[in-house]
RNA sequence: GGAGAGGUGGCAGAGCGGUUGAAUGCACUGGUCUUGAAAACCAGCAUGGGUUUGUAGCCCAUCCAGGGUUCGAAUCCCUGCCUCUCCGCCA
C-alpha cells in the first residue's frame, strides 16, 4: 500500500511516476474521498468525545448520590447520532481503503520507461554461451530418456507437473542444497523452515490479495487458507505487526519450499515442460533492512542470486525491468535470465525486488530507530537465489553432451556422492 | 477427535460495569550517589489516527478478533481464532 500521506502531500508528483507503470490514477476520486472521510471523522470523534464526557458526569454523579435522570436526557439522541455517523465513515474508509489497495507502488527514478518485457534495459552479461559442436536439445527431450516424465504426472494430477525420478530427482535436490548452503554459510542469511500454507492476512500482507487470487490454490477448508505462491509470502510475514530492533537489522531470511501457482490466465504460455509449472521449487531470499539501506540491498541480494549461476558457471544476463513490466508491489525489479541452449534465449531464473515500505505499511512491519526512539517502516526486499526447477533446466541444457548425458556441474558433485554424470 | 482452563503493555501479572490507557514486579532509558561499577533512591517508558506551522497542546481509538447489551465495557452476552492441561490417535 501506498503512504497516504505521500499522496495528500503531493497527488500530482504521484499521479505522473504511476503512468510509467501504465496505471491511470484517479486523482479527482480521491481528492473528494479524502475531503469526505475528513470531515466525517472530525464529527464521530467529536460525538464520541461529547458521549465520553457526558458520561463520566452520570457516573460521578451516581456515586455522589444524585438524581441523574436529567442528565440521561441529556444524552438520549447522542447514540443513534453516533451510531449513524459511524456507520457511513467505515463505509467511507472501505471505499478509501479500497481505492489505495488498488494503486501499485511508485516505481524507482531508474526503472526505464515501456510497456512490457520488450522494452526492459539489459544491465549486463555475464559468461559466454557454450559453443556447440552438436545441436543441442531441450530438456524435455534430454529428460526423457533420464527420468523427467510429463506423462506420468499427467496421470498423477494434471498437466503442469512433473515426475522426476533417478539421478534428475538428485540432481534437482543437489542444487537446492548448494544454494541454501551458499546463502546461509556465506552471504549470512538465516536459514527458515516455514508453512507451505498461509492465510489471507500473510497474502494480503505481502501483495498478493486482494488482487491477484486467480493465481493462488485456496485450500477446500471452514479456513480461509492458501498453498504459497512463494517463500516470500511466509518469510516476510513474519515480520507483519512487529516492531523489531536496530539490532535485528538486517533482517536476512533464506528458506527452500515448494511454490504453488494456478497460472490462470497464461494458457498456451511455456506448455512445454518444465519452465511453467503448478508446483515448483524455490530457494527465497529475503531482506527487511531500514529505509536508506534498501537499495544497497537490492544490489547486495541480486549479488548473492548472481553469485549461484557464476558458481554453477551458467552464462546469464541481469535486466532492468520497464514501468510496464513491474510487479504491483515492486519499486524497481532485476531480473536474471540464464541461458538456455535450447531455446536459444535468456530465460528468467530469478527476480530480486525493492519493495520499499510498500509490504511493510501493509504488514505494519517496523523496527525501531534508537536516533528517534519512534518506530519507523521496514523496506522489503527479496529474489529468488534461484528458481531451482529452472536451475535444473538451465544445467540440463548447458551441461548437455552429444550422446544425451549431462555433466554435473562442479559444485554439486559432491552433492552426489561424487556424481560426474548423469547419462541413461 | 473428547473434556477442561485461559488470551491484559517488551515480559510476568492485578483489575467491584463508571477519571483504568490500565495496579504491581522485572526489563529498558535518564538522573542522584560512587574513583568506576553494583546496590539504593528519583524520574521516564505503548501504538495508530485526527486537529495543528508544530517531535507543544487537545481530541479519538486500541486490554486476541468481530458482533451485541448499556448513558458508559478490559470487565456482561454471542461468534470466531489462538494458547495451555488431561485423554485418544499419530510421524
Amino acid at each position: 500500500m501506498l503512504d497516504p500521506q505521500l499522496l495528500r502531500n503531493d497527488l500530482d508528483s504521484a499521479a505522473e511516476k504511476l503512468l510509467i507503470k501504465g496505471y491511470q490514477l484517479d486523482k479527482k476520486q480521491f481528492i473528494e474521498l479524502e475531503a469526505q472521510r475528513k470531515s466525517l471523522q472530525v464529527q464521530v470523534e467529536d460525538l464520541r468525545s461529547q458521549r465520553n464526557t457526558e458520561s463520566k458526569k452520570i457516573g460521578q454523579a451516581k456515586a455522589a448520590g444524585e438524581d441523574i435522570q436529567p442528565l440521561l436526557a441529556a444524552v438520549a439522541s447522542l447514540g443513534d447520532e453516533l451510531k449513524a455517523s459511524e456507520q457511513s465513515l467505515v463505509m467511507l474508509q472501505e471505499k478509501l481503503n479500497d481505492l489505495l489497495a488498488g494503486i501499485p507502488n511508485i516505481p524507482h527514478e531508474s526503472v526505464p520507461p515501456g510497456k512490457d518485457e520488450s522494452d526492459n534495459v539489459e544491465l549486463r552479461r555475464w559468461g559466454d554461451p557454450r559453443v556447440f559442436d552438436f545441436q543441442p536439445r531441450d530438456h524435455v527431450d534430454l529428460g526423457a530418456e533420464l527420468g523427467m516424465d510429463f506423462e506420468m504426472a499427467a496421470k498423477l494430477t494434471g498437466s503442469r507437473y512433473v515426475v522426476m525420478q533417478g539421478s534428475l530427482a538428485t540432481l534437482h535436490r543437489a542444487l537446492t542444497q548448494f544454494m541454501l548452503d551458499t546463502h546461509s554459510r556465506q552471504n549470512g542469511y538465516t536459514e527458515s523452515y516455514v508453512p507451505y500454507i498461509v492465510n489471507s492476512d500473510s497474502l494480503r500482507g505481502t501483495g498478493q490479495l486482494p488482487k491477484f487470487e486467480e493465481d493462488l490454490f485456496k485450500l477446500n477448508t471452514e479456513q480461509d487458507n492458501y498453498l504459497i505462491p512463494t517463500a516470500e509470502v511466509p518469510v516476510t510475514n513474519i515480520l507483519r505487526d512487529e516492531i523489531i530492533s536496530a539490532d535485528q537489522l538486517p533482517f536476512k531470511r533464506v528458506a527452500h519450499t515448494p511454490c504453488f501457482r494456478s497460472e490462470a490466465g497464461s494458457y498456451g504460455r511455456d506448455t512445454r515442460g518444465m519452465i511453467r509449472q503448478h508446483q515448483f521449487e524455490k530457494v527465497e531470499l529475503v531482506q527487511a533492512v531500514s529505509s536508506e539501506d534498501s537499495w544497497r540491498a537490492l544490489d547486495e541480494l541480486t549479488g548473492h542470486a548472481e553469485g549461484i549461476l557464476q558458481a554453477l558457471e551458467l552464462p546469464y544476463r541481469v535486466v532492468n525491468l520497464c514501468g510496464g513490466d513491474l510487479g504491483f508491489g515492486s519499486a524497481k525489479t532485476h531480473d536474471l535470465e540464464v541461458w538456455l541452449p535450447g531455446q536459444q534465449a535468456y530465460r528468467e531464473i530469478s527476480s530480486c525486488s525493492n519493495f520499499g515500505s510498500f509490504q511493510a505499511r501493509r504488514m505494519q512491519a517496523r523496527w525501531r530507530n534508537p536516533e528517534t526512539g519512534k518506530p519507523e517502516l521496514l523496506h522489503t526486499i527479496n529474489g529468488s537465489g534461484l528458481a531451482v526447477g529452472r536451475a535444473l533446466v538451465a544445467v540440463m541444457e548447458n551441461y548437455q553432451q552429444q550422446d544425451g548425458s549431462i555433466v554435473v556441474p562442479q559444485v554439486l558433485r559432491s552433492y552426489m556422492g561424487g556424481l560426474e554424470k548423469i547419462s541413461a
